[in-house]
DNA sequence: CTGCATGTTAGGTT
DNA sequence: CAACCTAACATGCA
């Protein structure tokens, strides 16, 4: 499941190899992975050259000339592969891309097919309309801000860590490491978190998910970057997906529960659970009439 | 075979 | 408006 720091992984791997490419010929096997109908998505790659390649959020940004971008966004189990020569695609694989000044493609894969690909005109300052519901980079707010935009909120601080309008990038796994590092319940209301609290917080945020950039990602289930290579980063997890192993902090068992619809994992002695305020008592458990 | 879990987002409801 | 909930997607596994 690519989080900020694997797609970072993978745009730092394809910007190198990428750069003023020109597309050729674009193969798309699995029409329900492009925005829009298989033509226009063509006719709108046709001689167009990739600039850079930027990371936004979960989201991969190929600029193109013509005042363009190719967008993707991998979800859950999605991958772009880069190959040198041409390869016989793989299983899931639904679009290849080709170059008229390389021998090599870029493959989209897909084994569940819920990533998206598509190409949209950028506005003034390079602005991108399917993007601008995103909230701030993690890596590049101040802690200030973060405070700021979080005391705002009455809401648990788990969900709202996913919440890309809130930070744009951060997953499953990073959230609960965080809240982990910072001793923090996934169910404690963010505005009621004091200010130090809520900087350490974005502290071991901002410093996880660096570690797990310097370590090209985590590879949980089969993540691996554009070459193939898996990420480094799961050896460094202390809670996620590790129910029931040992905190290494105190020892004590980790813990998995549902957290607004997500599985969570924590330490519940270290991240001691919130004092409720009579909010969930026992299940509504309505059935239909 | 059935049913559930999975991560993310869109869309609908409270 | 903000918070919350759920369906949807496709597949693998108990």
């Amino acid at each position: 499941m690519p989080e900020l720091p694997e797609v970072e992984t993978i745009v730092r791997g394809l910007g190198e190899k990428l750069r003023e490419l020109e597309f050729s010929k674009v193969e798309v096997r699995l029409k329900k992975c492009i925005r829009g109908s298989k033509r226009s998505f063509l006719a709108s790659l046709r001689g167009k050259k990739i600039l850079r390649v930027e990371r936004r959020g979960k989201n991969i940004v190929f600029h193109l000339s013509g005042g363009t971008a190719l967008l993707v966004h991998l979800r859950m189990t999605g991958r772009l592969r880069f190959m040198l020569a041409p390869m016989l695609p793989e299983k899931h694989t639904h679009v290849i891309f080709s170059f008229k000044n390389h021998p090599g493609q870029l493959h989209f894969v897909d084994q569940r097919q819920f990533g998206r690909v598509f190409v949209e005109q950028k506005g003034d300052g390079d602005n991108l309309v399917s993007l601008a519901h995103l909230g701030p980079e993690p890596l590049e707010i101040s802690g200030k801000e973060f405070i700021r935009r979080a005391r705002a909120k009455d809401r648990a601080i788990k969900p709202l860590l996913l919440d890309q309008r809130f930070l744009a990038g951060v997953g499953n796994i990073y959230a609960d490491e965080a809240l982990h590092r910072a001793q923090i319940h996934p169910h404690r209301r963010a505005n009621a978190l004091p200010e130090n609290t809520l900087l350490g917080l974005f502290h071991g945020l901002q410093r996880i998910l660096g570690a797990a950039i310097r370590a090209g990602g985590t590879s949980v289930r089969s993540y691996v970057d554009a070459s193939g290579s898996p990420g480094g980063f799961q050896r460094f997890l202390r809670v996620y997906g590790r129910e029931g192993k040992a905190c290494p902090y105190c020892g004590t068992a980790i813990v998995r529960e549902r957290v607004a619809g997500r599985s969570s994992f924590f330490c519940p002695q270290c991240q001691p659970q919130p004092r409720r305020k009579g909010g969930r008592s026992a299940n509504p458990r309505k059935g239909p009439p």
